[in-house]
DNA sequence: GTCTATAACCTGATAGAC
DNA sequence: GTCTATCAGGTTATAGAC
């Protein structure tokens, strides 16, 4: 019964094609990848991306609905779960977002700048849960600030965490900084983030 | 005396060029755009766009240097005047950028992306001023809260305010709202981010 | 499964007529 | 200045040997 007992542990050649797209593709986007450049990265030869990929496109595909799910999949399990209080998603949100994007500086320009005019496609490849009252966490802010649109805090959120990010090539030009600083002032945010989130709240 | 009477109003070839450039780029990003593209939408033949600009990435560096200075040069008047109050500054600086933005939403991803890996190739052509006490906002920010750096706020602010036009792909797609409910919210954000940011700067 | 060679197509840029 | 035609080089994808 004992079926596929093949020991392709890890590094077989599919996935050392897929882990040299994500870097390429992550750094350069779709347009300015040239499938050589995966090749070469991989190890392997071009021929072998399409035995294994069929094309381009399809290859790219795999990798941007991994990438969805890695920049939006962190959110789901913290903002649904009725258990914990508000105070306590909103540090959850921003530290792991924090310690994700450190970790993966390229996936948020990556992932945004892909999505754009691609929307409609997502929409039916990718299974989304729409922000509604049924979320534990939009609950819990209505319940805290009736008179605001609970999808405002969620932006202010995210752009304080994910923005900097962002826009790390602009910050590093016009910042009297070096890196290292920068990447100390964005560990900082973890913990200065929650206290800027609970002052807003209380805010008339 | 009377040199160049031309009247050569505003819609020369050279200009129909640029404008179609700016639209191309602006929605596709470099690498995915087409010289054929650019010629097309203006209307004119391929190759008097290498007449007039010798090559598509002179065209490009044309625009993308046009481009930075309206998305980063906004801010200059307002953070370098010292006779407004630090909430002042940051009501302009929320309001002249959500303004800016609803009118070329495609321009913070545009600058962004395309900033990546040649903020070195940009410093040495364009003119930056460092962020330092020198600025009259830094300045402000530093008497206000000694205890931050000052740039932690201009995060929060650039974030609040131009995160939601670079995320507006997700937004669109996680949000239950429509384009016109969004459009809304963001015109909102010009009177709720000021109040949140003084809320910050209260914070303890 | 993996390679080399090559087909088929696309893209930026130019030559040369008007 | 503007056009048509075309070149030269690059890119994706496949055919076919091993």
């Amino acid at each position: 019964m004992a079926k596929k007992v093949k020991t392709n542990t890890d590094t077989s050649t599919e996935e050392k094609i897929k882990s040299a797209a994500r870097k390429v593709f992550m750094q350069k986007g779709y347009a300015a990848t040239r499938t050589r450049d995966i090749a070469e990265e991989s190890g392997i030869n071009l021929a072998l991306l399409n035995y294994y990929f069929r094309s381009k496109e399809k290859l790219f595909n795999e990798i941007m609905m991994e990438k969805m799910q890695q920049f939006f999949g962190i959110l789901l399990p913290i903002v649904n779960d009725p258990t914990t209080k508000l105070e306590t998603k909103i540090e959850l949100i921003v530290a792991n977002y924090i310690d994700m994007l450190s970790a993966n500086p390229d996936l948020p320009l990556f992932v945004l700048s892909e999505m754009k005019g691609q929307s409609g496609k997502i929409k039916k490849i990718l299974p989304v849960q729409k922000v509604t009252d049924k979320i534990s966490f939009i609950k819990q802010l209505k319940e805290r600030r009736p008179d605001i649109n609970p999808m405002h805090f969620f932006m202010n959120i995210l752009g304080m965490t994910v923005f900097p990010f962002v826009a790390k090539p602009a910050l590093e030009l016009i910042a009297a900084t070096n890196k290292n600083q920068l990447e100390a002032m964005l560990q900082e945010r973890k913990k200065l983030i929650p206290v800027w989130v609970k002052a807003m709240l209380k805010a008339k």
